[in-house]
DNA sequence: CCTACCGATCGGTAGG
DNA sequence: CCTACCGATCGGTAGG
C-alpha cells in the first residue's frame, strides 16, 4: 500500500515533517475518493444520476454521509466528479484497445468491437453509464451536469465520424457516404443494443447490432 | 361539462337519486384521475417514473397530495396507471394513424412516419414517454413497474415485426430478410433521433433517422 | 377532496 | 473522517 514515504522521492517537499503528513493525509484522501467514484459511477448506471444519493453511497462504502460529502462540495459537484471517473473509465476500456488497430476502417471496427464488448461485459453494472445519463438528462433544464452529459455525447459522435472519415481518407470506404449520417446509424445500433440487454439480458441484441453495423460498413465498402 | 345526467339514458341504475349522486361522484373523480394522468405522463416524460413525485404532481396541479393520493393505492399504482395512460395516448398518436394506410410496406412505412412525427411534435414534454421510462428502468431491480415496461417494449417490437412480415406476406419486401433484425434496426434509428432531439434541439436528427429508414426499406424492397 | 400528521430520507452544515 | 444536527421533501395514514 503507498504511503506519504513511497511518493518522497519525487516530492520536492520532503524532510518538512509538516508536509509529509499532510501529504500523507492527502494521498489517503485521493484513494477515498477514487474509491467513492468507483462506486457512485456504478450506482448511477443503474439509479442514474438523480437516483446517487449521498447517503445510498455512504452506507454502500460503510462511510458516514458527511465524511462522503466533505470531499464534494455539493451533490452537483459529486455528479460532476461521477461523470469525470466514467469518461476516464470510458477512454480506458473503448477508446484506449481501439488505438492499437491500424488506422482508417480497421479502426473504426476495433472502436466498434470495443463498444459493444464494453457494453457486453457490463463495465458498469448497469449498462453503459453514457447512455443512461444521457437518456436521464436529454429533456431536463439547462445546468452544469445536463451540460457535461451532452459535451461527452459530442465528444463521442464526433470521434465515431472522424474515424469514418479516416476510414473515407484511406480509401477504405465511400468518399461519397455522410459521416455523420453513418455515425449517427452506428451509434444508434449500439445504443439499441444496451438497453435490449439490460431489459432482456439476451445476447441477441448485440448480434443484432453487430449484423447492422457490418452490413452498413460492408455495403460502404471499396 | 358531462355529469350524471348527461350519461342517465345508458345508465340502468338512473331513478335511484342516492346512485345518481355517486355516479356524479364517481364520473367527477374519473376527470379528476385522467387529469392527474395526463399530468402525470408529462412529468414522467421529462423526470422519469422515480422523479414523478406525489408532491411535485399536486403542486402542479393544485391539489393537496392526499387529495391526489386518494385515486391511487401507493406510488407503485400511480406509475403503473401512468403508463396505462401514456399507451393510450402512444395508440391513438402512432398505432392509430399508420392503420388508416394500406397493409402491407404502406403501413409499416406509416408506422414509422407516425412514430417520427409524434416525437418531433413533443406529444410529452420530455419526448418519447415510452424511451425515457424503458431507459431508466432496463437496468433496475424485477418488479411491477419494469416488467410494465418490459412488456410495452416487447409489443412495440413485435408490431414493427409483425408490420415487417406483413410487407413481406404482401410481396412489398424481400422475403428473406430477417423481420426481428429490421425491426431492430428501425426501432434502433428511431430512439437515437428522439434522444438526439431531445438533447440538441435539433431536427437534423429526424432526418437522420429518416434517411437511415428510407435507405434500410429501399436495399429490401422488391 | 381536505388538514394534520407520521417516520424516513434528502442535501447540506457546525464543530470537532 | 466523525457525531449531531437542520429544514425540506418523500410516500403514506388518520380522520373527517
Amino acid at each position: 500500500m503507498a504511503d506519504e514515504s513511497t511518493l518522497a522521492p519525487d516530492d520536492p517537499r520532503t524532510g518538512d515533517i509538516t508536509t509529509a503528513v499532510e501529504d500523507g493525509r492527502r494521498a489517503r484522501g485521493r484513494r477515498t475518493r477514487e474509491s467513492i467514484l468507483d462506486a457512485a459511477v456504478d450506482l448511477a448506471s443503474v439509479e442514474g444520476l438523480d437516483g446517487l444519493t449521498i447517503g445510498r453511497l455512504a452506507t454502500a462504502l460503510g462511510m458516514s454521509k458527511s465524511g462522503l460529502f466533505s470531499h464534494f462540495g455539493s451533490k452537483e459537484e459529486l455528479q460532476l466528479a461521477t461523470i469525470d471517473a466514467a469518461r476516464e473509465i470510458f477512454i480506458r476500456e473503448v477508446f484506449a484497445p481501439a488505438r492499437e488497430a491500424d488506422r482508417g476502417l480497421p479502426r473504426l471496427v476495433a472502436l466498434l468491437d470495443a463498444w459493444l464488448a464494453y457494453m457486453r461485459r457490463e463495465v458498469f453494472h448497469g449498462g453503459c453509464f453514457f447512455d443512461a445519463v444521457r437518456n436521464e438528462y436529454d429533456s431536463r433544464q439547462p445546468g452544469p451536469v445536463r451540460d457535461a452529459v451532452r459535451a461527452d455525447f459530442a465528444t463521442w459522435s464526433e470521434s465515431l465520424a472522424n474515424r469514418v472519415r479516416s476510414a473515407q481518407a484511406h480509401g477504405h470506404l465511400d468518399p461519397g457516404a455522410d459521416p455523420e449520417q453513418l455515425a449517427f446509424e452506428l451509434d444508434a445500433l449500439g445504443g439499441a443494443a444496451n438497453v435490449r440487454f439490460q431489459l432482456d439480458r439476451d445476447e441477441v441484441a448485440f448480434e443484432r447490432a453487430r449484423r447492422g453495423i457490418h452490413s452498413r460498413l460492408e455495403a460502404l465498402a471499396v
